[in-house]
DNA sequence: GCCGTTTTCGGCCCGACTGTTTTCAGTCG
C-alpha cells in the first residue's frame, strides 16, 4: 500500500470535520477532529510508528474513537465511517464552505432550499437573485456570496511566505507608529510567531481615538480593497493581494490585544483554560478576575503570564505544543538569539551565481559584526549556476586566502556548495574537498527519485568525512515545492553516527529544516548550522527567518554551530578530516 | 469525540462584525 503521511490524515479529520457541519452534528465532536487534526498534522514522529508502538490513544487529543479511525486508515487503506459521510454530503457543498462568510449553516440552507450544490449553481443561484428570498438572507449576503466566489477564485485568501508578510507587516507597523493619535502599534498574529507561511497580516495599536486610526489605515496607499470596517476593527487586502486586519484598543488594553492577536488560538485556548481553573478570565482586553470583574495590572505580556504561574513565552513557542506545560514547571529552553549568530556559513558570490563579489559580501558580513563568513560557490554539475571548474575552485580558494591575509577582523572560509549527484557522489574527487575550509552538500537534481533511493544518495554523501554540512535537505520550496521523497528518521540518525550538520536554510521561501524537524534534530543532539545561501548581500538579512525557525523548533545557542567563536568553529570544521 | 487533583457524566474559550433582524445567529479569528 502507498505510504500515507500524517499531513495526509490530518486532512482527511479536518474533512470529517468539515462533513459533520454540514451534517449539523454536535459542535464539540466537530472540534474534536479539528483538534484531532491540528495535533496529528504537528506530530513529530509518523503515525505507523506510534500505531507499531501502541501509543497512538496515549497522545492528548486522540482517543479511542479517532485512534481506532486512524488505524483502520492504516490496515485497510480507508476509513468506512468517512466513506459513509462522503456518501451523505454532496461533495460540492464541502468546495462551498471554503468561500470566505459561508458556513456549514448557510450551505445547508442554499442545498435544501435552492438546491445548490457547487460553487459554479451557487454563482448562477447568486446572479439570478434567488438567494436574497431565503430567510435570514438578502441582497447584501448574495453579494457578499459573489464577492467571496470572486475572491476564491483569485487566490486572495492564500498563504503568502513569511518574507512578504514581515516586510509588510513592518511597514505597516512602522506608519501606524508614526500616528500622532498611536501611542503603541506593532505586528501579532503567525507573523509576529514567525510561522513558515502566512495567512493574512495582523496588527494591534493602542489610541486613544480608535476611529481615526481605522479611518487612516483605510486610506493608506497600500489598501486595495476594504473587507470589513467596525469602530475597532479593519480588514483590508493590500496591492499584492495581502489581507491584513487592525485592532485597535484602549492604550491599557494594548498588551492584552498583542497577546490576544499574537496567537496561536490553540495557545489562547489554553491559557483562557488555565485562566478558568485559577479563576480568572482572560479576553483581549485584559485579564480579570471571575467573581467580580476586577482586572490585573498588565504592562507587558509578561505579566499575563506571571498572573497564570507561567514563565514569559515567546511568540515563536505559542503554538500549544508542550510550551504552557513547559513554562508551569520553569523548564522553557534558554532560546537561541540573532545576537548569539557569528556568521554565515553559505554564501554565494559572482565565482558562481551570486550577484556580488567576495569582498562586496565580506564588506557587508564586516558591518554585520560577523567573526567569519564562508563563500560556498556551485559545484561544476551546476552547469545553469556557473558551477566551478576544479581550476575555477583552486583558483577562487587562492583568491581568497589572499584576501584574508587583508581583512582585518573577518575569517573568510574557503567552501563548496557541492553537488550530490544521483549516485550519491559528489561533483569532486576526495582530496579536492580535503583541501577545503568546509564542504556543504546539497541535492539540485534528480528530485523524482523514490524515497529509498533518494535517502541512500543522501547518506552517502554524509557519511564523507569530509561533509561538514547537509545543506536544504527535504528540498522543499515553500508553497511551490513539495519536499522531494525522504526517510528523515534515517538521516537524523545517519548526522548523529557521521557527526554531519544539518542546515536551516534561512531563505523564506526553503526554511528548510522546518520547525518540527529542528526540535527533532536537536532533541537528538544533531549540530545544526543556520545558513542563508544569499545570492546578493542584501539577503545576507534573512538569517532572522533562519534563526526564527530555530526558536520554533525549541533550539538553544548550543545547538548551532554558528554561535561559536572563531577558533571553536575552525576546530569543529576539522574534526573529521 | 475527548477528558477528569472537586467529575466516567457533563462539561468543553471569548468576543467583534455582519446582515438580518427587533434580540440574534452565523462566521471568523
Amino acid at each position: 500500500m502507498r505510504r500515507i503521511e500524517n499531513i495526509e490524515v490530518a486532512w482527511i479529520m479536518n474533512e470529517i470535520a468539515d462533513l459533520l457541519e454540514l451534517k449539523g452534528e454536535n459542535i464539540f465532536k466537530i472540534r474534536a477532529y479539528r483538534k484531532a487534526a491540528k495535533i496529528i498534522a504537528n506530530l513529530s514522529d509518523d503515525l505507523p510508528v506510534l500505531i507499531e508502538e501502541k501509543k497512538l490513544e496515549t497522545v492528548p487529543g486522540i482517543g479511542k474513537a479517532i485512534a481506532g479511525k486512524i488505524k483502520e486508515l492504516f490496515q485497510t487503506g480507508k476509513i468506512q465511517y468517512y466513506e459513509n459521510l462522503k456518501e451523505e454530503v454532496p461533495a460540492g457543498l464541502l468546495e462551498i464552505i471554503t468561500i470566505p462568510g459561508v458556513g456549514a449553516r448557510m450551505a445547508q440552507e442554499l442545498y435544501g432550499k435552492l438546491g445548490v450544490s457547487s460553487v459554479d449553481e451557487l454563482e448562477a443561484a447568486a446572479r439570478a437573485r434567488r438567494v436574497r428570498d431565503l430567510p435570514g438572507m438578502g441582497a447584501k449576503t448574495e453579494l457578499n456570496i459573489l464577492r467571496g466566489i470572486e475572491m476564491l477564485r483569485s487566490g486572495v485568501g492564500g498563504r503568502t511566505t513569511l518574507g512578504i508578510a514581515d516586510a509588510l507587516a513592518e511597514s505597516f507597523s512602522g506608519f501606524l507608529k508614526s500616528l500622532p493619535s498611536v501611542e503603541y502599534a506593532g505586528v501579532a498574529g503567525s507573523t509576529r510567531r514567525m510561522k513558515e507561511s502566512i495567512g493574512d497580516v495582523d496588527l494591534v495599536a493602542g489610541s486613544h481615538e480608535p476611529e481615526k486610526v481605522i479611518e487612516i489605515f483605510a486610506r493608506h496607499p497600500q489598501v486595495k480593497k476594504v473587507l470589513s470596517r467596525g469602530d475597532t476593527k479593519a480588514s483590508i487586502v493590500t496591492l499584492m493581494g495581502v489581507q491584513a486586519d487592525l485592532l485597535v484598543v484602549n492604550p491599557d488594553q494594548y498588551w492584552s490585544a498583542l497577546h490576544h492577536f499574537t496567537g496561536s488560538k490553540e495557545h489562547n485556548v489554553r491559557l483562557r483554560e488555565l485562566a478558568h481553573q485559577k479563576g480568572l478570565k482572560i479576553n483581549e482586553y485584559g485579564i480579570f478576575r471571575r467573581e467580580d470583574d476586577q482586572s490585573l495590572r498588565v504592562t507587558g505580556e509578561a505579566d499575563i503570564y506571571s498572573h497564570l504561574g507561567l514563565s514569559y513565552i515567546p511568540p515563536e513557542l505559542r503554538e500549544d505544543l508542550g510550551e504552557v506545560e513547559a513554562a508551569g514547571e520553569d523548564r522553557l529552553p534558554a532560546l537561541l538569539e540573532l545576537s548569539d549568530i557569528k556568521g554565515d556559513l553559505h554564501i554565494h558570490s559572482d565565482w558562481s551565481d551570486g550577484a556580488n563579489t567576495i569582498e562586496q559580501v565580506a564588506g557587508r558580513a564586516v558591518e554585520m559584526g560577523y567573526q567569519y563568513i564562508a563563500i560556498t560557490d556551485h559545484s561544476k554539475s551546476l552547469g545553469i549556476a556557473g558551477g566551478l571548474s576544479k581550476e575555477r575552485l583552486a583558483a577562487q580558494g587562492d583568491y581568497i586566502r589572499e584576501l584574508n591575509g587583508r581583512t582585518d577582523g573577518l575569517e573568510i572560509l574557503a567552501g563548496i556548495e557541492t553537488d550530490i549527484l544521483a549516485n550519491g557522489d559528489l561533483d569532486y574527487p576526495d582530496d579536492i574537498l580535503a583541501g577545503m575550509d568546509i564542504v556543504i552538500a546539497s541535492v539540485h537534481s534528480g528530485f523524482r527519485q523514490d524515497r529509498e533511493k533518494m535517502t541512500g544518495r543522501v547518506i552517502s554523501a554524509m557519511k564523507n568525512k569530509h561533509v561538514d554540512i547537509l545543506a536544504h535537505p527535504t528540498g522543499r520550496l515553500i508553497g511551490r515545492r513539495e519536499p522531494y521523497a525522504i526517510d528523515m528518521d534515517r538521516v537524523f540518525e545517519a548526522a548523529v553516527k557521521y557527526g554531519t550538520a544539518l542546515e536551516i536554510n534561512s531563505s523564506p521561501d526553503r526554511l528548510d529544516l522546518n520547525d518540527r524537524y529542528v526540535r527533532k534534530a536537536c532533541e537528538l543532539g544533531i549540530k545544526i548550522s543556520i545558513n542563508t545561501d544569499a545570492h546578493d548581500t542584501v539577503r545576507l538579512e534573512e538569517m532572522k527567518y533562519g534563526v526564527a525557525t530555530a526558536r520554533r523548533g525549541w533550539a538553544q545557542k548550543e545547538d548551532i554551530i554558528n554561535t561559536m567563536d572563531r577558533d571553536k568553529l575552525l576546530k569543529f570544521l576539522k574534526r573529521r578530516g
